[in-house]
DNA sequence: CTCTCCTGATAATGCGTATCTGCAACTGGA
DNA sequence: TCCAGTTGCAGATACGCATTATCAGGAGAG
């Protein structure tokens, strides 16, 4: 390394200034109590040395000093700005660098993080975690033992998607899909419809679980009677609506539905005018048939914007008073079901 | 702030492992040379203290004492993620972060700095600048008295875009228009095409001279003779090339040259057939009358991987010398005119 | 005239790391 | 046995900042 290029200290200010050091952090800080006192005319001196010189406070001595330094971490188990991520990070970092922007606060983005075992790792050699005041952790396979590592060191952190899974209290914020995929069932039963199939993927994630559980409910209480399919039997899929009577069929995701609906055309099955059809997920972009797929529209810059209020609040209290905190926060998606979700045919 | 919660120090590894403060660092660091001897059990004794209190060095701390950190800034004069500018950021984002991950760079996006006078400024009271270890600019707009400053300050930093007005040598990489522009003209003259229009619009930036430039070089030693047109006379163009016989028009850029096609179609004359166009710069994603519009494809994550390097470069050289070094790299933009370039229709 | 309180500062210290200097304890040679 | 050289560390210090404790000098009270 080449020598760091010196810098102005509040060394230098001090001695143009004519006082010590210890001054001008006083001035810098506007601190003035019992213990300090400045008087308005030093106080001037010193501030028209800070503007000459153009003092920026050196971040690292800061740090070192027990102070903040207004920098959040993003931690991606995945690249986050490649194009093919830009699809479902882009509105959450959109949503972070304007929350971010609005506090003051600058983001980190921990890219040098090495691949072990098959992912990026949080904690190595040299990681500039502790720089920050806090950090934000994204992508839908974290690693129990970091979170747990997190939580125990007490560092400030949130998870963006649902992290039950841990035993540690693991802050975070989500999107709730129960409450909006019951009012995308009961908008079904509305327009006649009584039976229904479910079609999803083998996966047992938080969110997975959620909306198979909101189903077997809406089954069990008689709302709407639900068939449960896997994926692998999509191309069945004609004949298991036929058999049931089935006039919904939903998908666990976007790409699944429109899997489905291509199984259904392609046995000359009309959708939505047979068989509507909806996604109890994200289907923004989505369309089939010529309309937009019914589902969910997320909100994801909002998500992201949650996410910082409830870092700074984390940053901000005690850690030992963490537990009196609400550290998990739920975002109810919105329901878009208006062009594949019709009334139920009349019976022939 | 609540307190700074309490993590492994070297000093604590020393107290367990029996040994220095200093002992610790020299074994951490894999020091060893006539001054400092440590034997390989002392070493191993320390290393294990390391290993079972999963001890990361406190980087605050390493920055201090004058070490890198490993991150380097990103200083975008526009919000760098949003969905409008990710059009043009995007790539080299990507580009950034890919770099970045291969040389174990974290990278720190500064999106706190506050607007003052119409634009983000760099250097405010808390600018995290000095934490990082170099830093990347990107932006139109950039302020030539911050561009000075880090220069002043030696501090390694590469601009992203030709920075030719401010007069300190600022270290930049940039996309070379002029080669590609000569060539595309010279496949032009190839194709039988002796008269042409240059289409530009008012502004005057570094850029924007280079392909005007260009353009009249061309025309002054007869390979192309050109009119240039601003932006406003767009409308009377099929009058234009009717009285001048141009059988190209060249754009700015790819909006404008759009912009032509649209005037020329609308007065009935056939693009390409009659009048060949292109645009002199980035045209991916633009198409007219079906086709892909000619011009020129930047290599975008190159450019940002260039960026990188030359900025790596910077940071383990000495600032003294410097001005030995080549601070200013072009990238040479593709050509592609195939579809909007075509042989010049015989005369009636 | 002495004692106390207030004013306006400063010296000293700590944060965690790296590095430079120094210094015992040993070893080998004469 | 005495000295020079080597081995294996520890002490001191610097980095830039904030904070705590302290201190000299002057004003006011008794």
């Amino acid at each position: 390394m080449p020598p760091k290029p010196r810098r102005v200290t509040q060394r230098e200010i001090a001695e143009i200034a004519g006082v010590s050091q210890t001054t001008v952090s006083v001035v810098l800080n506007d601190r003035d109590g019992k213990n300090v006192r400045i008087p308005a005319e030093t106080r001037a001196r010193v501030k028209q040395a800070i503007e000459e010189l153009t003092y920026v406070a050196d971040p690292a001595a800061r740090r070192l000093a027990g102070l903040d330094n207004q920098i959040i971490g993003l931690f991606t188990y995945e690249a986050a700005l490649s194009p093919e991520s830009m699809d479902f990070y882009g509105p959450l970092l959109n949503g972070l660098e304007r929350a971010a922007e609005q506090v003051g606060w600058d983001l980190l983005f921990f890219t040098s993080s090495p691949v072990e075992n098959g992912t990026r790792s949080l904690f190595h050699r040299k990681t500039r975690l502790r720089l920050t005041d806090g950090c934000v952790l994204l992508g839908q396979q974290m690693v129990a033992s970091e979170l747990e590592r997190l939580v125990a060191e007490q560092f400030p952190f949130v998870a963006i998607g649902r992290r039950d899974e841990t035993a540690a209290a693991v802050p975070y914020v989500a999107i709730d899909y129960v409450t909006p995929a019951n009012e995308l069932m009961d908008q079904a039963v509305a327009q006649g419809h009584q039976q229904a199939l479910y079609v999803h993927r083998g996966t047992d994630t938080p969110t997975a679980r959620d909306r198979r559980l909101a189903v077997e409910a809406a089954s069990a209480d008689g709302r709407l009677s639900f068939l449960l399919v896997g994926e692998e039997r999509i191309p069945d899929l004609p004949r298991l609506a036929q058999a049931t009577g089935a006039t919904v069929i939903l998908g666990e995701d976007a790409f699944l539905t429109e899997d489905v609906v291509h199984s259904l055309t392609a046995a000359g099955i009309g959708v939505p005018d047979e068989i509507s059809v909806a996604a109890l997920a994200e289907v923004r972009g989505h369309r089939v048939e010529g309309r937009a797929l019914a589902g969910f529209h997320v909100p994801r810059e909002q998500l992201a914007a949650e996410a910082l209020d409830l870092l700074q609040t984390l940053i901000i209290t005690d850690p030992n008073e963490w537990h009196t905190l609400e550290i998990r926060r739920l975002l109810v998606a919105e329901v878009r079901s208006r062009e594949t979700i019709v009334p139920r045919k009349a019976q022939p």
